[in-house]
DNA sequence: CGGCACATTGAGGTATGTCAATCTTAGTGG
DNA sequence: CCACTAAGATTGACATACCTCAATGTGCCG
C-alpha cells in the first residue's frame, strides 16, 4: 500500500463519481476530499481484514475488490464482486462496528479513505448524505437478496445466466468484475462447473464470453434457459 | 387482516421490546405509538408483496414471517426468516423505494404499523434513532452475508449445523423461526434432504429436534461435522 | 370424522463436485 | 527480447451428494 499526494481536486473528482458523493455541494465535496488520504493498493493486496475496526470509509476509485467471508468449515468464500466506483463496508462505517469480512484487491486499485470523524461530521452538516448514503445500502441489500435468491436456484447454467442478465450494460455487454475462480466462488460453483456452463451457454448462442468480457447475443434463448431450469 | 383498537400503553410496549426503540424516551415512543396502528394477520396473510409501495415501517410484536423473492425461474425463494419482535423491511421504509419482496405470515401475526411520514418525522425530530435503525440494518446485513456463506458450504448435515449454532439460544436450545419446508428453502435444501440432515445430526448425538424446538447436545461433535464437510 | 398439508423414509437418477491432464496467459529474470 | 515458471482456464472421466419420485405416517382444521 502506498498513499498518495494527489493534484488538487483529484480527490473530489473522485467522490463526484458517486451517486452517493454526487449531489453534494461542491464545497463540501472538496472539504471531505482535503481531509482524506489517496491510496494504491497492488493486486492482491487486502484493504481490511475481518475483526479490524472500522477507521475510515474505503472509497473505491480505479479497480475491483472481492470481499470475503467464512464457511462454517473456515475456508473462505467470496460474497461480494465490487468494481470501481463504489464504496465498500459503508454500514459498519455508519455503525462503528468491527469490519465482518475481509475485502482483497483483484488488481491495482487506487482508494480514498475517508475517516469516520470527517463522515460523521459531513453527514451531521448536510442529512441529505445520510440519506444518499441509505440509497446506497439499499443496493447493497438489494444486490444479497437477490444473491441468495438465485443460489437456489437449480442448474448451474441458468445461475450463471441470471447473474449475466444482471451484470450487462444496456447493450448487452460487460465485463467480468473478477477472475472466473473468484467469480465461480461467488455463484456457488467451482471453476469448473462455471467453465462448463459458460460452455453451455455459448452453445445455445445465448452469449459470448472472451477473456473478461462478455455480451448477450440472444436474451430469449437465455431466458429461455433460466425457465428450463425446473424445479 | 383486522385493525385492532389497543388499551393505552400496549404499541408503545411493542416498540419497546426492539432495540432499535428502546433506547428512546418515553414520551416519543408513546408519540409514535399513538400515531400507529395495530393490526392482526392470519397465518398465510401477506404484510405486503414485492412493489407494493412502502407507506409502513412493520414492527412484528408477535408471530413469525417469511421473507420470499422470486428466482431466476420465477419460482419463490425464502430469502429471511424472521421472529418477533423485529423490524420488517426497514431500509426499503427509510429510502422510498418500493419493496422488493414479499412477506407471509407463518402464523398469526401482530404487527405495529407505523407510518412513514411518522417515522420520518421522528428520525428528524431524534438523529440518535436513525442510528440506531442503522443498528437493525447491520444486523440484516451480517445475517444475510452470513447466510450466503453458508450456501456454499458443501455438505447438507454442514449446512443445517451451522445455522442451528448460528440460531440457539445461550442455553444451547432454541426454537425452529418456521415449518421445516421453508427452513429447507431458506437454507436451499429440499425439504427431504432437511429432513434427512437432521437425521444425521441426531444419530451424531450433536442435536435433538422435536417438533418446533431444538437443542445442542454436543458442540463439539457438531463442530466436528461443519469440518468434517471437507472442500 | 375426514381431508389436507406437512414430515419422514426409501429407492434410483443426475447434476455437480473431484481428480487429473493439457493449454493459455501473465509475470519474472536472465 | 526471450525463456522459464506459475497460476488460471479448459476439457475429460469418474464418484457422490442431492434431487426426484413414491409411499407411509402424523397432526391440524374444517
Amino acid at each position: 500500500m502506498k498513499t498518495l499526494q494527489p493534484a488538487p481536486g483529484v480527490v473530489a473528482g473522485h467522490l463526484a463519481a458517486l451517486p452517493a458523493f454526487h449531489g453534494l455541494p461542491a464545497a463540501d465535496r472538496e472539504r471531505i476530499a482535503a481531509e482524506s488520504l489517496l491510496r494504491l493498493y497492488g493486486k492482491g493486496e487486502a484493504l481490511f481484514r475481518a475483526g479490524d475496526p472500522a477507521t475510515v470509509l474505503v472509497v473505491l476509485a480505479r479497480g475491483s475488490v472481492r470481499v470475503l467471508r467464512s464457511r462454517p468449515d473456515g475456508h473462505p468464500k467470496v460474497v461480494h464482486l465490487l468494481t470501481a466506483p463504489c464504496l465498500v463496508a459503508e454500514v459498519p462505517i455508519l455503525t462503528g462496528e468491527p469490519l465482518p469480512a475481509t475485502a482483497v484487491c483483484g488488481e491495482e486499485c487506487v482508494v480514498v479513505a475517508i475517516p469516520r470523524a470527517v463522515l460523521v461530521e459531513a453527514v451531521r452538516r448536510d442529512p441529505e448524505l445520510a440519506m444518499r448514503l441509505l440509497g446506497a445500502v439499499f443496493e447493497r441489500l438489494q444486490q444479497l437478496t437477490r444473491a441468495l435468491a438465485h443460489h437456489g436456484q437449480r442448474g448451474a447454467a441458468a445461475r450463471v445466466g441470471a447473474w449475466l442478465l444482471g451484470l450487462a450494460h444496456d447493450g448487452g455487454s460487460g465485463v467480468l468484475p473478477a477472475a472466473k475462480k473468484d467469480v465461480a466462488d461467488y455463484l456457488g460453483l467451482q471453476p469448473e462447473s462455471f467453465s462448463r456452463a459458460l460452455a453451455v451457454l455459448r452453445e445455445e448462442g445465448a452469449v459470448d464470453v472472451t477473456d473478461e468480457s462478455f455480451r448477450i447475443l440472444d436474451r430469449t434463448a437465455l431466458e429461455a434457459v433460466l425457465k428450463d431450469a425446473e424445479r
